[in-house]
DNA sequence: CACATGTAGCTGCTTACATCA
DNA sequence: GATGATGTAAGCAGCTACATG
């Protein structure tokens, strides 16, 4: 007789996965949880996902007007659902919320100009940098711009033509080719102020319709071009960190079921040797083992034929309800046998 | 109605640069 | 100051959905 103890991680996969846990093979951070706090997140393990968005308050409000039809979007919460082992618990779900709500400049955006503390690199156009600035938007228009430039959208073109009817002065063509052959244009970083404000417009929503994007666009002083990267990169960043916190997670499942397998396949051990140490089993009564699934230990009850009141003739198991429910019953093994011939 | 084509938006991967220890 | 690690803006390929002819 073998007995086997299979265990799977494979009854209730992340919802949002729908692949197996492949990526469980790749090497975790060592200090993961940790590490994950340091990511600015927060796992929390809620029965019901609590509107944390409306912390995110006022920074996006001027965008309200334009998300009239965009409350679906507004389902992309930074939650997941995960299954739990038993099939009856209720599915786990991991709340990404960040820790410390970026505070929004009363200035950002506002296109007369608060006071500035650092350099807005959009505005660096109006500096000795500007052309480096210029150049950089022009040459994602210009260059064809390859994967996200490869098609210029009609309302992209339009910000544009306005943006440089009003902002950035046209570079004369020669100003053009001479900084077309120059080196690759810098790559500027967005201000704190501009990243903070794009934060707090992506916690109202995580995606954005082209209005929206304009409008922010327009806020920032940036091109749509930028915001959407922004917003393609957030949602990556956030991605990233959820699969980290899944991970995690299911590592944890993994350690806790191994340790389980463990412990069973160690009292299977037991078992196998109380059966060798008690050679004449058959001429015993019709021993009962069951298990307490809350204590996890082991009972066997011997029923005389004279008697139907069972007699306790090892560890009793606690006497509590849950005890008494759910009795898994292992067949004795002379019953076994009977059944395997 | 089925199909081809163009457009727009997305993801995933990658690169290059900025920043920091 | 040099250097490696890390974060991030942006480029690119490919996919999907939708509108249009």
């Amino acid at each position: 007789m073998t007995m086997e103890l299979g265990l799977s991680l494979g009854d209730h996969p992340p919802s949002n996965s729908n692949k197996p846990f492949g990526f469980l093979s790749k090497p975790l951070s060592s200090s993961s949880s940790s590490s994950l706090m340091a990511l600015g997140f927060c796992v929390g393990l809620i029965g019901h996902h609590s509107a944390s968005a409306s912390a995110s308050a006022s920074a996006s409000a001027s965008l309200q007007d334009d998300e009239e039809e965009d409350e679906d979007d507004d389902n992309d919460q930074k939650t997941v659902l995960l299954g739990s082992a038993s099939g009856s618990d209720p599915p786990v779900q991991l709340d990404l919320l960040p820790l410390a709500p970026v505070p929004l400049m009363a200035e950002v955006g506002s296109s007369e100009g608060g006071e500035r503390v650092e350099l807005d690199v959009n505005r660096a156009a109006e500096t000795e940098d500007s052309r480096v600035s210029c150049f950089q938007m022009e040459f994602g228009a210009r260059n064809g711009g390859g994967g996200g430039i490869k098609r210029k959208r009609s309302w992209e073109m339009e910000m544009e033509m306005e943006t440089e009817r009003g902002g950035c002065s046209r570079m004369s063509d020669d100003d053009q080719d001479h900084n077309a052959s120059a080196a690759a244009p810098k790559k500027l970083r967005l201000s704190k102020q501009q990243s903070a404000f794009l934060e707090e417009s992506f916690k109202e929503h995580t995606t954005l319709n082209p209005k929206q994007k304009l409008a922010l666009a327009k806020q920032l002083n940036l091109q749509p071009r930028q915001v959407e990267v922004w917003f393609q990169n957030r949602r990556a960043r956030t991605k990233l960190k959820q699969t980290e916190v899944d991970c995690e997670y299911l590592r944890r499942c993994c350690e806790t079921l191994t340790e389980e397998n463990r412990r069973l396949q160690k009292e299977l051990q037991e078992l196998r040797a109380l059966k060798t140490s008690q050679p004449f089993y058959m001429q015993l009564p019709a021993t009962t083992l069951t298990m307490c699934p809350s204590c996890e230990r082991v009972a066997a009850t011997t029923t005389t034929p004279t008697t139907s009141v069972p007699t306790k003739t090892a560890t009793p198991a606690p006497s509590s309800a849950l005890c008494l429910a759910n009795k898994p019953k292992i067949l004795p093994f002379p019953q076994l046998h009977q059944a395997a011939s």
